[in-house]
RNA sequence: UCCGGUGUGGCGCAAUGGUAGCGCAAGCGGCUGUUAACCGCUGUGUUACAGGUUCGAGUCCUGUCACCGGAGCCA
């Protein structure tokens, strides 16, 4: 199809506007060459006038992080009667031609043909001045705070990883599977659950003193998932390696800058793979997000590194070349008991690993990436598979530095008495996972998965210190506004 | 949820129990192919909320809420 542009420099006339198809910033900085008939659209940053008899207007349309600067002669016709009106935060469109800057800071900009406005930002109420903003007020503002330069480059770098997620698993023939968000399953140890129901909450119908559910919608008792991973396991074992991305939803009354009440959460789940085979795709997965967001969000990247962690750069390069050290848990905790280090919790065998004992790890004695595995069978879940001394499960956590426990997998129990008989030691009732149980009675077959939380990665390949600030509406404890 | 800290102009912060200030932003003026512009002037307050102690509370006490740091739960 021929997409020609219109040849004619003259875009306004009367001002009716000749040319109709908007410029993104992006697209025009990347071609980098100059052009007789540009039409931008986006919001003013910032305006600085010259006496000279024009002034200087940033403009940014959110493609990149990179604004357009805009030379707007005041002798444009209708200017004078927007100029009081382009302030910081008011959104305009620009037409005119892209031409080498005579001014240093920028290679290009455009000398306006025509300024017209679309909205207006009344500056002594609009809250984003051109000013910094600490992190705590602009969540507040939660609905302007995208067009910070933060939000920005922190919101393009999110998509690329979603984008890299899966491209990442569609390159392997992963089947992308769409797990349900409303559930039965409420007993996954996987933390509180939201109720999900249609009952007048005033007075719900009750049958011995008890709710009803037989008259709530679903006939039964239901809440928002805490995880895709036992439906992800029936199509593992259908179409061999399928993995799920969507929202998770945990109730948990937890109020710090690495949870959230709904997140985003990767769930690939494998068919024939054993816990190694599990390990080296949870490391290869982190290494190919990694590279992609280095090699395709430059610019983002660049100004995350200047202004929100100056490490940020080097620290993602670094988990690309290392190698991931894999330690049994028994072997971290000889480590952590022999460690000079003063730790608040103690260590022992059996015992769960902090905060503090992860990142010692990953921190202090490797400096790189770690992945512990085969913990003690009893601070795990049912489904993890028993290993053949009957007191460890192939379970595995890979650590990030800083960041702590960024995946959670294990390779599933296959076996159908094996696991019933973990299901009753933990006090689930088996017959609540009846068909659970059936994907090992018909066609059982070794399995393996793993959790990655999305906002957790953000933040990690972003250096922002608080997941809230990492999702566009976080969502938590007394907090659903937006 | 637990421990600790904080809550004061739009934002970031000061103020020994005794007249609530500064910087930024904003408004006005000046200057400049400017660019986190610069220079001058101006305005801006139920000191989170509810009680209490005191002649007098931003400051002390009690409670509530929020935010931050750490911890637990976890991803």
């Amino acid at each position: 199809m021929s997409m020609a542009r219109p040849p004619v420099p003259g875009l306004s006339i009367g001002g009716v506007m000749m040319k109709k198809k908007r410029d993104k910033i992006r697209d025009l900085l990347g071609r980098g060459e100059e052009s007789p008939a540009v039409l931008i659209k986006g919001w003013v940053r910032t305006k600085r006038d010259s006496k000279g008899g024009f002034s200087f207007l940033e403009i940014n349309d959110g493609s990149c992080m990179s604004g357009l600067q805009v030379v707007a002669n005041h002798s444009l016709p209708g200017y004078e009667a927007i100029a009081h009106r382009l302030t910081t935060g008011s959104c305009v469109f620009v037409s005119g031609a892209l031409v080498r800057s005579q001014g240093r800071g920028q290679t290009l900009e455009v000398q306006a043909a025509e300024v017209g406005l679309y909205g207006t930002a009344d500056a002594e109420k609009y809250p984003l001045q051109k000013k910094a903003h600490s992190f705590e007020f602009l969540r507040e503002i939660a609905h302007l705070r995208p067009r910070t330069n933060t939000f920005g480059a922190v919101m393009r770098v999110r998509h690329r990883l979603a984008y890299a997620i899966h491209k990442f698993f569609h390159d392997r023939g992963f089947i992308h599977l769409h797990t349900p968000i409303i559930t039965t399953s409420d007993c996954e140890g996987a933390g509180e659950m939201f109720q999900v129901t249609t009952l007048d909450l005033a007075q719900p119908p009750t049958c011995d003193g008890k709710v009803d559910y037989d008259q709530d919608f679903f006939g039964e008792r239901t809440a928002l998932t805490v995880s895709g991973q036992l439906e992800g396991e029936i199509y593992a074992l259908a179409l061999s390696e399928i993995y799920t991305f969507g929202p998770t939803f945990r109730a948990e009354n937890s109020n710090t800058s690495r949870h959230l009440a709904e997140f985003w959460m990767v769930e690939p789940e494998m068919a024939f793979y054993d816990l190694e085979d599990n390990m080296d795709l949870a490391e290869e997965f982190i290494k190919a997000l990694f590279n992609d967001v280095l090699q395709h969000c430059p610019e983002d990247m660049a100004f995350l590194n200047k202004r929100i962690d100056p490490h940020i750069l080097e620290t993602l390069a670094k988990v690309c070349e290392s190698q991931f050290e894999r330690i049994h848990y028994t072997d971290a905790v000889h480590l952590l008991e022999k460690s000079s280090e003063k730790f608040v919790y103690g260590v022992e065998w059996g015992c769960a690993l902090q905060s503090e004992h992860e990142r010692y790890l990953s921190e202090k004695v490797f400096k790189k990436p770690v992945i512990i595995f085969n913990y003690p069978e009893a601070i795990k879940s049912f489904y993890m598979k028993l290993n053949e001394d009957g007191e460890t499960v192939r379970a595995m956590d890979v650590l990030l530095p800083r960041l702590g426990e960024i995946i959670g997998g294990s390779q599933r129990e296959d076996d159908a008495a094996l696991l019933e008989k973990r299901m009753r030691a933990k006090g689930l009732d088996p017959e609540d996972y009846w068909w659970y149980l059936d994907l090992r009675r018909f066609g059982s077959a070794p399995h393996s998965g793993f959790g990655l939380g999305f906002e957790r990665l953000v933040q990690f390949v972003t250096g922002m210190e608080n997941i809230r600030d990492v999702i566009p509406f976080p969502r938590t404890p007394r907090h659903a506004r937006f």
